[in-house]
RNA sequence: GCGAGAGUGGCGGAAUGGCAGACGCGCCGGACUUAGGAUCCGGUGCCUUCGGGCGUGAGGGUUCGACUCCCUUCUCUCGCACCA
């Protein structure tokens, strides 16, 4: 990047400056180059700053907060993206700072992943060489970027100092039984040639590389989330109202919590009956056939001989569609007699059993009572195979549709034991439960969506499972003194994907001593999903050179749970979620004694442009870099915050770069006019000038804590624009009020602007770093508004308007608005029908 | 289809039920200038007969008073999507 001026619109000089605090151009580049190794050398933003060597024996005495951004991916360098969320974490923190608290602020990568094993292949080379060498590029970026971040807790997932603790954390979850391995059809990726979690399945597709995902049944290893769901869901209400609404409801619907019943069905010429789950076990006596994934086992076990042929070619079909197919809209129904009748438990009807690929295998118990008179889909399948349809309840006179799924009274549903007519659906359920449950028949259950988590990957560059296979032993744990099981030197095409991990190529790895019997056994050869990695990596911050866990208990006690978490609403299921796991799972450990990592979250929008997001295809994308280059940190870094609440997406081409920079040059400007010296007496200064002071840094604390960070930094130019009147045509650039207003103005920018804000402070007659100058404290008194605008309406409509005292009586400003040349006129001598008056603000006159 | 959210000037966006459009961009005018893509000052919702009238997607409602609350409807964005 070139931070010259000649390729910046920077300001020439400002002809009526006046002599203070040196030249009056501002240069970004300058200013940037000047500041940015006198912080290196201060390192301001380390976390216990105050406390002694040990910081649990001799504490830092301040509060401490926790701010957490999400730790970035090294693809490359930073992007625009990257700039708008850290400059939204950062302006947090840095208050915090401001604010006088023990701020933990760090930075690490995650660093395991696909890209770098990629870009191995292609420069036959080691991921880690192309990983380290983004890294690098990146945490220089973040400080030219002017991140308030405590460098000494960096960290990296690919370290094996790192991945030792993922691999010893893997091994506690494999002692209770969370972490397992069982065979099953699984999403695979046939451009990357690995599974894949079902949260990595978007629409079909893979989520890295957009691939339409098929199905492989393969042995992998799951971490057991289904035995949290319950508790996922019900911790939910700790975060209400302070993680945003629809993050929640995305991961309540990914949970997916279905009450209902299991209905256990017998099928003719089969022992065991079949159970299905259903949410309306009331339509029990409308259920009229029923069906079985295609690709369940059940299917092809019960499928008749006379029916095999159809099955077969049935089934055939069904595997080749892709998931994208599967997933359309508003698909005929399929499916294929099984040549076998199941017994409705209720009426004993004989039913027909049906094939059909719109049951899942892996939802609920993979078959299902088919009640078309209650369920679309059901409808559907019974009009297409000509099966009969049964009401069980009653729609209303006016219901023209087809199944119908709203309440109604219960109709032909009765049996010589239960009847279920007359009852509302409720009253219905449980009912019909009680009997059910009575038979030994079945009984009232809750299902739910969310799957277990997925982990293996058959991928070089992550994490290995610490498992060595032994023909006689099975499953061996690898003891947590030989941790890390560290990765092989591959590198170039022995990374090519094979449909098997790399590392089962690697002979001299993979090939070990069975750990319990000595005998010849294999290393697992797959790598662990890096979400598992970004799973506690906010633990690890906390004491990031801990050798005796994954974390020392003492400081997690004392940092988490994490205070605000920053980042994009791309992680609203998968991260977060996982993340929530692993503090449940850490919690039932005893390992730490919250049970939420993450008491807020901000989810920043995208930084899009021209209406679109940034891609290559389109050409239409903006390099942070250059943008940089041309405006300085600080006026990106404003243009970012200023565009529109936080959680927004702003596009780029709506921005104006140029006018932050004019801001941020006309706020240093006047830090160059100030003419007192530092410690005057401001309370003798200017009232009118304080008042706008003491009102904006009142205004703009509110609008920080709210995080209306575009409303406070309007704030802060009118601020600036008074300032500038007090001094060219006001109270002139000596006054002490000058000065009060200039510095906090300064210290008010440094959340924001923290190149220009420091070299104010300078200008300003102070020592480096005003980024913990300390918040300025505002005077009650000065903030408060001496006069309000009161209005005057009739009949709603404005009519006059007048300065009064905030605390003028109602019935002297109802008097004064009657007095009014304005207000009687426009009542031209009509009657008042009623009078609102809302003292000081509004007096309304409804007329006769 | 289900769920969540949003519709305000030319643009990004402000407004505890009480002055709609703060602040910024853009545009117009002025000052200073050899110059202005710098800086400073002023103006800028629409219409107007200059009295005022009309304005927050559309239509209703509640209220003395609605961008704000309620109902209906349209549009857009996001998420989920054969989940039994």
């Amino acid at each position: 990047m070139s931070e010259t001026s000649s390729a910046s619109p920077t300001g020439q000089p400002h002809e009526n400056g006046q002599p203070g605090g040196g030249p009056e151009v501002y240069d970004f580049g300058t200013i940037q180059a000047k500041w940015l190794p006198v912080w290196q050398r201060m390192d301001p933003f380390r976390a216990d700053r105050l406390a002694g060597d040990d910081p649990v024996a001799e504490p830092d005495p301040r509060e401490r907060r926790y701010l957490l951004d999400m730790f970035p991916y090294p693809s490359g360098d930073l992007h625009m993206g990257h700039g708008e969320a850290y400059a939204f974490g950062d302006l947090v923190a840095r208050y915090w700072f401001q604010k006088g608290y023990n701020v933990l602020h760090p930075i690490g990568w995650d660093a395991f992943g696909l890209p770098a094993e990629n870009a191995a292949i292609r420069r036959n080379a080691h991921p880690a060489e192309w990983t380290y060498a983004n890294i690098d590029t990146q945490a220089e970026s973040f400080k030219r970027y002017g991140v308030s971040f405590d460098w000494s807790r960096r960290l990296q997932t690919c370290d094996p100092a790192y991945y030792r603790w993922t691999q010893w954390l893997f091994l506690r979850f494999y002692e209770r039984g969370l972490a397992y391995r069982k065979a099953s059809l699984v999403n695979w990726c046939p451009k990357d040639q690995t599974v894949l979690a079902n949260e990595q399945v978007i629409a079909g597709n893979c989520e890295r590389c957009g691939s339409a995902v098929t199905k492989r049944e393969l042995t992998q290893w799951y971490f057991k989330i289904t035995d949290y769901a319950q508790r996922l869901l019900d911790d939910m209400t700790l975060l209400e109202g302070s993680w945003p609404e629809r993050v929640l409801t995305m991961q309540r619907n990914w949970i997916g919590r279905s009450e209902g019943a299991y209905v256990d069905f017998r099928i003719e010429g089969r022992d065991q009956p079949v159970t299905v789950f259903t949410t309306r076990p009331d339509t029990l006596f409308g259920a009229t056939f029923f069906v079985v994934a295609a690709d369940a086992k059940l299917a092809a076990e019960i499928c008749t001989p006379e029916q095999r042929e159809a099955f077969d070619t049935y089934l055939e079909q069904v595997k080749r569609e892709t998931e994208i197919e599967r997933l359309a809209a508003d698909r005929p129904k399929t499916g294929v007699f099984l040549g076998v009748h199941a017994i409705n438990p209720v009426n004993g009807e004989r039913i027909p059993v049906y094939a059909a690929d719109y049951v899942l295998a892996d939802y609920g118990t993979g078959a299902i009572m088919a009640v078309p008179a209650q369920d679309q889909r059901d409808w559907d399948f019974a009009k297409a195979y000509d099966l009969p349809i049964v009401r069980t309840v009653q729609p209303p006179a006016d219901f023209d549709g087809e199944a119908y799924v709203g309440e109604g009274p219960g109709i032909n549903s009765a049996n010589a034991e239960v009847s279920l007519n007359g009852l509302d659906v409720a009253e219905a359920k449980s009912r019909i439960i009680a009997w059910l449950d009575k038979k030994g028949l079945g009984k009232g259950a809750i299902t739910f969506r969310l799957r277990d988590w997925l982990i293996s990957r058959q991928r070089f560059w992550g994490c290995p499972i610490p498992i060595v296979h032994c023909a006689a032993c099975g499953e061996v744990p690898v003891a947590d003194e030989q941790l890390p099981v560290e990765l092989p030197d591959l590198r170039g095409s022995d990374l090519a994907p094979q449909g098997t991990s790399p590392l089962a190529a690697a002979g001299e790895w993979v090939n070990v001593e069975c750990p319990k019997c000595g005998g010849p056994a294999r290393r697992d050869s797959d790598t662990m999903d890096t979400f598992v990695d970004s799973s506690w990596y906010y633990l690890r911050y906390c004491s990031p050179h801990y050798t005796e866990g994954p974390f020392d208990p003492e400081a997690v006690r004392r940092w988490m749970p994490v205070r605000q978490y920053v980042g994009g609403v791309e992680h609203a299921i998968l991260h977060l979620l996982y993340s929530r796991f692993f503090v449940k799972v850490l919690h039932d450990m005893g390992a730490v004694d919250f049970t939420e990592p993450f008491s807020a979250l901000l989810n920043q929008g995208q930084v899009i442009n021209e209406g679109a997001a940034m891609s290559k295809t389109l050409g239409n994308g903006v390099d942070l870099g250059e943008q940089l280059a041309t405006y300085g940190v600080d006026a990106i870094r404003l243009t970012m915050v200023f565009a529109g609440p936080p959680e927004d997406d702003i596009d780029w081409a709506d921005l104006s770069p140029a006018g932050s920079l004019r801001f941020v040059q006309r706020a240093w400007r006047l830090a160059g006019d100030v003419t007192s010296e530092p410690g005057v007496d401001v309370a003798a200064g200017d009232v009118a000038l304080r008042k706008v002071t003491h009102r904006t840094i009142k205004t703009f604390t509110e609008h920080v804590e709210a995080f209306k960070f575009n409303v406070g930094i309007a704030r802060l130019m009118e601020l600036t624009s008074a300032i500038r009147k007090a001094i060219d045509s006001g109270c002139g650039p000596a006054d002490p009020a000058v000065r009060e207003a200039v510095e906090a103005l300064a210290v008010m920018l440094s959340v924001v602007t923290p190149y220009t804000a420091e070299d104010m402070w300078e200008r300003l007659g102070h020592e480096p770093t005003v980024a913990l100058a300390g918040w300025p404290a505002y005077d009650e008194g000065l903030a408060a508004a001496e006069s309000v605008t009161a209005v005057v309406q009739i009949a709603g409509k404005l009519r006059d308007k007048f300065d009064v005292s905030p605390d003028v009586s109602e019935d002297e400003l109802r008097d004064l608005a009657l007095a009014s040349q304005k207000v009687q006129a426009a009542l031209g001598g009509r009657e008042i029908r009623k009078l609102i008056v809302r003292a000081p603000k509004l007096v309304n006159i409804v007329p006769g």
